[in-house]
RNA sequence: CGGUGAGUGGCGCAGCUUGGUAGCGCACUUGGUUUGGGUCCAAGGGGUCGUAGGUUCAAAUCCUAUCUCACCGACCA
């Protein structure tokens, strides 16, 4: 390709909106730009590495044994009133008429659709089991799409369902589907983890999700610095092997003026945090005798929401209580609630739980305790495991200890169960001649996130630097003063022919510009490799070699460049 | 949905308080200059100032309504 006859569209600056930096670098790159609030335009160089990264998910699900399909964007509103997700899925699901005044979605997932089919067409135990995939367009009616690709409201998904007989040979695919994925991002050249992952709304027993290391991710990962656990901070479970010791303090209660937080108790008291606990208050189940549920937690954790509200005196969803509510209830505010003579259920943290002597509130405001103990001075408690773990925890899995990086989810895959084929009555005749719904799995990946994550992953000052699996072109010829000299120009199409005769993707950038400019623009679409042709190394027979990755040069000999290049 | 802010040429912005010829940088076109890291000089082209209504002799500027977008939060997986 040549840079005259390409649309290369680089910029030098980022729109105001871009926040992360492969939102800017995309749009710098020329890879996208934003025709309306997520929603993208994908230029050629953006849609080489998109369909790049296509192309590897394809491949490597093709050799894990699905089949590929492809299934409408448009989907019949009736399939989504027979799954109950019409109601369920609210306004994140664009639903549309027709000129006929039926309705209609604009798919943001397929479950339907594949179920659907699967009743018509398999009756058999002998078909199955099957697992059918599609790279395609989604759109999800997101209440905020930003970063730009990353989280827009158009996108492409590799989605893939599969079907069978028991729960046996569901577990094989998803296990078979588990390694693509490793397949997929090794492959691409990404820093990822699977985590363990909460199945959420979705249901079904496993999930792991896939997450491609940034510090820009959306989302908090611990993993273990010993073993291959990895689970999503929402899910990773904080354990506390600490005995309690006893008790050698008397409780004895102290002024706290205006101390309404643990670090203000903590600096008036000269301890640590971690000597203070802190009790929340959230709004109980509605089946709960009480309307409140207090939770307490060592001063110096956070609580997590979605452990607590697993708990079944809590509400679901989980909701804070509103404070002049609680002032009301217990005469004191916030800051200076504690378990000590509460009346209301008492959930503790594990590491709360192993607190001795602690500080917490008196439950009369600008009052504290000091040295209250567990049994002695509250009696009725339960102890659950309620807060996030920070870095420096124990693994659960009793290997090492944990850390926590930011990661982008990229893709997701859940043993679904019989959620949509009970729904959706989709089922076969077993040996027996027995009618039996089927189990599911469903596995999503995000294609078009990936391209961004793996921006994310790998840039520098300069621009994109593509892991050679999915640049948009492998080398780039740069001509200084091709337009000027006749050896130049020669040496650069002699070149440019041959990268082409060996099939290698190649961009030669004949525009007549300054070298600074080509250098520029080379470097921010991050071609990995580069081959600069100048007057001075030519008397030597020479150019030079451009290594984007390790920024390495070296000098080659022109009858040499083909083969350096495609052994790189 | 709540809070905040912004809509002026393809991109980034000034002008608005105090109404009076729409401006700057980048990009683009032409000529010259320069040529191993985003040269420099000159001359050009391009804008219903988000939209609608109002006030006024006169509105980008003041008033009202409305739309869109972004950021924070909530929500969502």
């Amino acid at each position: 390709m040549r840079t005259t006859e390409y649309l290369l569209a680089t910029q030098k600056e980022s729109p105001a909106e871009a926040e992360i930096i492969s939102h800017k670098l995309m749009i710098r790159a020329g890879l996208v730009r934003k025709l309306a609030s997520g929603l993208y335009t994908w230029l050629p160089s953006g849609l080489r590495v998109l369909n790049k990264v296509a192309a590897i998910v394809r491949d490597e699900m093709n050799k894990a044994g699905a089949i590929e399909i492809s299934m409408p964007v448009v989907q019949p509103a009736d399939l989504w009133q027979e799954s109950g997700r019409w109601e369920e899925y609210g306004p994140e699901l664009l639903r549309i008429k027709d000129r006929h005044e039926r309705d209609f979605v604009l798919g943001p997932t397929h479950e339907e659709v594949i179920t659907a089919l699967i009743k018509n067409e398999v009756s058999s135990y002998k078909h199955l089991p099957l697992n059918l995939y599609q790279i395609q367009t989604k759109f999800r009616d997101e209440v905020r799409p930003r970063f730009g690709i990353m989280r827009s409201r158009e996108f492409v998904m590799k989605d893939a369902y599969s079907f069978h007989l028991g729960d046996e040979s569901l577990e094989q695919t998803y296990q078979r589907m588990h390694q693509a994925y490793c397949n997929i991002f090794e492959r691409i050249g990404l820093e990822y983890r699977p985590v363990i992952a909460d199945s959420g709304s979705i249901g079904g027993a496993v999930s792991h999700e896939f997450h491609v290391l940034a510090d820009s991710g959306e989302d908090d990962i611990a993993f273990s610095d010993a073993s291959d656990y990895a689970a999503n901070v929402e899910l990773a479970e904080a354990i506390c092997t600490d005995a309690r010791p006893g008790a050698t303090q008397a409780l004895e209660k102290v002024a706290t003026p205006d101390a309404k937080t643990i670090e203000s108790v903590a600096e008036q008291l000269k301890v640590n945090q971690t000597k203070c606990v802190k009790t929340l208050i959230v709004k109980a189940d509605e089946e709960s005798e009480y309307d409140f549920v207090a939770i307490v937690l060592r001063g110096d954790h956070q609580l997590n929401d979605i452990k607590a509200v697993k708990h079944p005196l809590v509400a679901s969803p989980f909701q804070m209580a509103d404070e002049q509510a609680v002032e009301k209830t217990l005469g004191c505010k916030f800051g200076s609630i504690g378990p000590v003579g509460l009346d209301l259920p008492i959930l503790v943290d594990r590491s709360a739980a192993t607190c001795a002597d602690f500080i917490c509130g008196a439950n009369e405001d600008d009052f504290h305790y000091v040295g209250a103990n567990w049994e002695r001075d509250v009696s009725d408690f339960e102890v659950v495991d309620l807060r996030k773990v920070i870095a420096g925890d124990a693994s659960p899995d009793g290997k090492g200890t944990l850390q926590i990086r930011k990661g982008i989810e990229v893709g997701h895959i859940f043993q679904l169960g019989d959620k949509y084929s009970k729904a959706m009555g989709c089922g076969v005749l077993d040996e027996s001649g027995k009618h039996q719904i089927l189990k599911m799995g469903c596995y999503g990946i995000g294609v078009t996130r990936i391209v961004a994550a793996a921006i994310e992953q790998n840039h520098d000052d300069y621009g994109i630097k593509w892991p050679q699996a999915i640049a948009p072109f492998e080398v780039a010829i740069i001509p200084m003063n091709m337009h000027k000299s006749h050896r130049i120009m020669e040496t650069a199409l002699k070149l440019y022919a041959d990268f082409i005769a060996e099939n290698v993707e190649v961009l030669f950038d004949d525009r007549k510009e300054r070298p600074g400019v080509m250098f520029n623009d080379m470097e921010l679409i991050g071609i990995p490799h580069s081959i600069v042709i100048g007057e001075r190394n030519l008397d030597n027979n020479q150019v030079e070699y451009k290594n984007r990755l390790t920024g390495e040069k070296t000098l080659i000999n022109i009858d040499e460049v083909l083969a350096f290049v495609t052994n790189q």
